[in-house]
DNA sequence: CTCGACATTATTGTCAACAATTCAGTGGCT
DNA sequence: AGCCACTGAATTGTTGACAATAATGTCGAG
């Protein structure tokens, strides 16, 4: 049985990766337990909760709020996954079986079909498959869990690069060159591809910034 | 004011990380209580507030205790450190002023004194200061936190780890290269230099485990 | 009108009592 | 003996009330 403090954390999380909780808002725990309707002892389980995944803020006598992600955090972010989906990307290269190889390129198919159809929802949503498929294969609990939890910090960020015209056309081949590393096995290779991928998304996370604020 | 709580989590983490209570033990509420001098509302927050630093784990209803990190967990932590302090020390490498570089020289040169006389325990102290020094220099503090939350993970086996002979004749060298390379300013050198070195202790983890069991 | 002291309110922090659950031990049954 | 249901102690989960704190509003002096 699933108590109502995982419930409660649950539908949280879901209301602030969502969007129904801006950055910067600020999370009333008698509202919550209406909203969420659960007891002021869920609703701050689950707060702290999510405090921990660096999701919300709280400060002592002020209560919490949603975390806002500058654009330097987000960098930062970014780089840290950008090393840590390179090393799950070589673990992945050493240990895929013949039948992930071929789902790989299946992906990898798919996705040049998306980007040449023009449907940038699906291929987001391959882009995230792909992403989960290798660290699936990698196998690695602890990078997994961190790139987990930074993901969730930079949804609203991800949200707007995925808008961003032309990335698909840029990080296409890039999507290939990993695939390709994994599946010929080579370690180093794949890595490789995959931190040059991640680069290019941090490159365009500051030329975002530069639009918005130039 | 500084609350009971944070003042309680701090006591408990230090006391696990100081080895009085042992990997598996159980944490048992009302006993911790007594131990900490605070109600039990302070002790649960402290029990989660560790838990979400992987310092302990909880069930439901069968309550917390302390986590035993297996030497597979070791390594898989090791390794994402060995990506992140690369991260970091490249990062260093292109911020470092020159007083920072003189006292990373001067950090080494202890270290080789140290060595030189049998001092363990003072290469080991110099050890934390440089690996904290760059860190400093790199002023990641996405990177940082999450490698002074997973080193909290580790101090069982990095401890064990420092009393291994022969270990401060292998990992000198590899500190004066990492040295050298951010003094440079030499971004990829400082990456490659640190990599190595976290690799020689996933390596040395490795052959301890082999030591153990064989 | 502006500013600061004071009162009021909204919100979070803490507690002690109670409910629910697990776990170990007991005793009856086959 | 082996097994199952049961009981009771130990432990954790939850609640509602109250205290402490910060935010807000009010009023008078200058």
């Amino acid at each position: 049985m699933s108590s109502d403090q995982t419930a409660a954390t649950d539908k949280l999380r879901a209301a602030i990766l969502g969007g129904q909780y801006l950055p910067g808002e600020r999370l009333v725990e008698a509202q919550l337990c209406e909203r969420l309707g659960v007891s002021r002892f869920n609703v701050r389980a689950a707060i702290s909760e999510l405090a921990a995944d660096g999701l919300v803020k709280v400060e002592r006598n002020r209560g919490a709020h949603v975390r806002k992600v500058s654009i330097d955090e987000a960098v930062e972010i970014t780089e840290v996954r950008m090393v840590l989906e390179g090393l799950v990307a070589a673990r992945a290269a050493t240990r895929v079986t013949d039948e992930q190889a071929s789902e790989l390129d299946e992906i990898g198919l798919l996705m040049r079909r998306a980007v040449n159809a023009g449907e940038f929802r699906r291929y987001s949503d391959l882009n995230s498959r792909l992403h989960g498929l290798i660290r699936g294969i990698a196998g690695h609990g602890t990078a997994d869990g961190i790139i987990e939890t930074l993901r969730g910090q930079l949804v609203r960020h991800q949200f707007m690069l995925s808008l961003h015209p032309g990335r698909p056309a840029i990080s296409l081949p890039q999507h290939e060159r990993i695939i390709q590393a994994i599946r010929e096995r080579d370690p180093k290779a794949a890595e490789h591809a995959m931190r040059d991928h991640i680069a290019s998304v941090i490159e365009a996370l500051r030329d975002m910034d530069a639009g918005e604020t130039g």
